[in-house]
DNA sequence: CAGTGCCGATGACATTTGTCATCGAGGCAT
DNA sequence: ATGCCTCGATGACAAATGTCATCGGCACTG
């Protein structure tokens, strides 16, 4: 309802946005993203409510969302963007890339899925392809989603998980959680029976290593 | 012996070893310093040993280690080139900065700790003062290294921690550690006392938080 | 040499945690 | 309404864990 004034080209050039909390790796990025005659960086943001508003302002053609922000994470940030500007593509540039972060950031409309452990120029490429209105999936990230399957755990138990992610006894949980210590214990067992670990503390420690947590 | 060839300038560009798991920041990184004239990138490596090798193949002036690396870490590397090559000076770059890591650092012989969310810019900056003799740590980190203070584990204790990372039940932390069952309780729950933690697992994740693990 | 501190171990004891069977309240579908 | 399910709770019991006192060996240090 506003691009009218873009002087059309041969090849547009593709307005990029950038989001990562880490100055260096941003500007980086932004640098060598300048090679490729085809691709703009218009826009750069440290965290996601950061990336919110700049896309807001600047509507970008694809969002390079970094995973792990603070304030929002990359896929918190694709979901909003999909409603409010849903022409900007959006993709997920991660250090860690764990199954379930996978499956979280395709059912937010992400278009695009790669680790840092990629090259420059693979970058750019799926830049192109998410902003032709296509998909990528790094292949090895694709096979472990694929492989892990959907998390076992109810809505409770993932909860009282996360409340025992730090260490904390029962009966602090039961408080955070307002419920019984009895039942906090019978949650957290049937959730560790259900990760084949051997105490809740290793429970967390599988499903956080499967991006359940 | 091999480097006669190069023509000698008013001032000789900096020779930067660039070591980083991350393909896609390794990349960006040397694109961006590449824009800078002193100095120069000419060596690429993406874990521990790779970087040790590339150091003793093309000895560079400057070695920017980042701290989380497959096989060994910055801060291993670091001490390995303090003796191997005692020329070149070193320095940590890292995404996440706990106090205890600086300490280690610094007293590998490393001359500059910089988190990743300082400009490119800083960054140039810091490489020139660091091949000059001088040093450069991060403001914030170090404030943070000073009020943290030393870690109050003794040496099984921190190993005990360790191996008690990731959950695993007293039996079998005894059994990796090759420990009577008793000992191993006695040893964390006097680590756990130390860092007022409520029990092992909880002191896990503040001995993590400081860097002592 | 005596003192100190860490290491490794043992035993006893209280507490926490894991496991299981069971129960009642409510939602939902046939 | 009846059955079926999940949620939340309780009680009982076993197992794991935390805590404490104590011991002997060893290395370092004054």
């Amino acid at each position: 309802m506003s691009a009218q004034l873009e002087p059309v080209m041969d090849t547009a050039p593709v307005r990029v946005l950038l989001a990562d909390d880490e100055h260096l790796i941003r500007g980086a990025l932004a640098a060598l993203l300048s090679f490729e005659d085809d691709l703009r960086v218009v826009a750069e943001a440290a965290s996601g409510p950061e990336a919110l508003a700049m896309a807001r302002a600047h509507r970008p053609d694809v969002a390079v969302l970094d995973l792990e922000m603070p304030g929002a994470d990359g896929v918190a940030v694709a979901t909003s963007l999909r409603s409010e500007l849903p022409d900007c593509r959006t993709m997920i540039v991660t250090g860690h890339g764990r199954p379930g972060h996978l499956k979280r950031a395709l059912t937010a409309g992400v278009r695009g899925f790669v680790p840092k452990t990629v090259s420059a120029q693979r970058l750019a490429e799926v830049i192109r392809t998410v902003h032709a209105g296509g998909r990528y999936v790094d292949p090895e990230l694709a096979a472990d989603a694929i492989s892990a399957g959907d998390s076992p755990l109810t809505a409770r138990e993932t909860q009282l998980l996360e409340f025992a992610a730090d260490g904390a006894p029962i009966a602090e949980i039961a408080q955070r959680a307002a419920l019984s210590p009895g039942t906090v214990r019978n949650y957290l067992s049937s959730a560790a029976a259900k990760l084949s670990a051997e105490n809740r503390h290793a429970a967390v420690r599988i499903a956080r290593s499967q991006g359940w947590l």
